[in-house]
DNA sequence: ATATTTGTTATACAGAAATTATAACAAAAT
DNA sequence: ATTTTGTTATAATTTCTGTATAACAAATAT
């Protein structure tokens, strides 16, 4: 799985890194029981601070994407809250739809665009 | 319009209002050519700095939802530039969809929140 | 046994972003 | 003439981000 960090966006770089990771799962490029790299690997391996790859790796496993093991390093570990994953989910749409009403997309065209970016996904 | 900010969200106060003047506008309890308070009365009312709210005003003018007049102060105008709104919907889209993926929803009951988060809304 | 690798924790520092505090300006309204 | 509007400027403070070192305990590898 490649990592790719944008350093002029406005995203600090440990969202990045974690969102990036959770795309990889999702498209099935790690899988649950991967290793993940350690966080100095990782860290010397994109350029960046052991720390920052740590605070995303404790963010993931905070959210229940992955389990960290003093032996075996970071693992994927896909926790299945889907009850909080759902609310969560839910609130982070509730900003995306205002938008998109108020820029006059209607519902059918939104169905559309949602299966348009789920199709991108592969697995 | 009632406006609330978390003052312990990691969310930046002129992102939250931002976001709520846009849910104001979509849930149609504010109208295109209605005025917003002036920066410094919905800082005072708010209890924070008038730039913050000056700040959030101005992201608001950028991405096309109010026009600034010096007479008339802040106006709700909506401009719909669609093609743009599609792009940025489906890049936030990528990152909650992977989230999704990853806790086991599946394409239908994404379909059904959205559905369900849509009919929150009124107008 | 010894050296290495793992996550973890602590501390310190620098830079950037967010927020506040004042202040002033020009244009328009009252 | 006074007030209100957005706008701009400057400075200070606080918080967040990222880096730099360092050390520790547990496990692995040699």
């Amino acid at each position: 799985m490649i990592v790719t960090i944008d350093f002029n966006s406005n995203e600090a770089i440990y969202i990045q890194l974690r969102n990036q990771i959770i795309m990889g799962i999702a498209n099935a490029q790690i899988h649950d029981g991967d290793n993940l790299p350690s966080v100095r690997e990782l860290a010397d391996n994109i350029g960046i601070n052991m720390h920052t790859v740590n605070k995303a790796y404790t963010i993931l496993k905070q959210e229940g994407y992955i389990k960290l093991d003093r032996r075996k390093g970071a693992v994927i570990a896909l926790d299945y809250d889907k009850l909080r994953a759902i609310e969560e989910m839910k609130t982070d749409l509730r900003t995306i739809l205002a938008r998109a009403i108020c820029k006059n997309i209607n519902e059918e065209e939104i169905h559309e665009i949602l299966t348009e970016v789920l199709n991108e996904f592969e697995g």
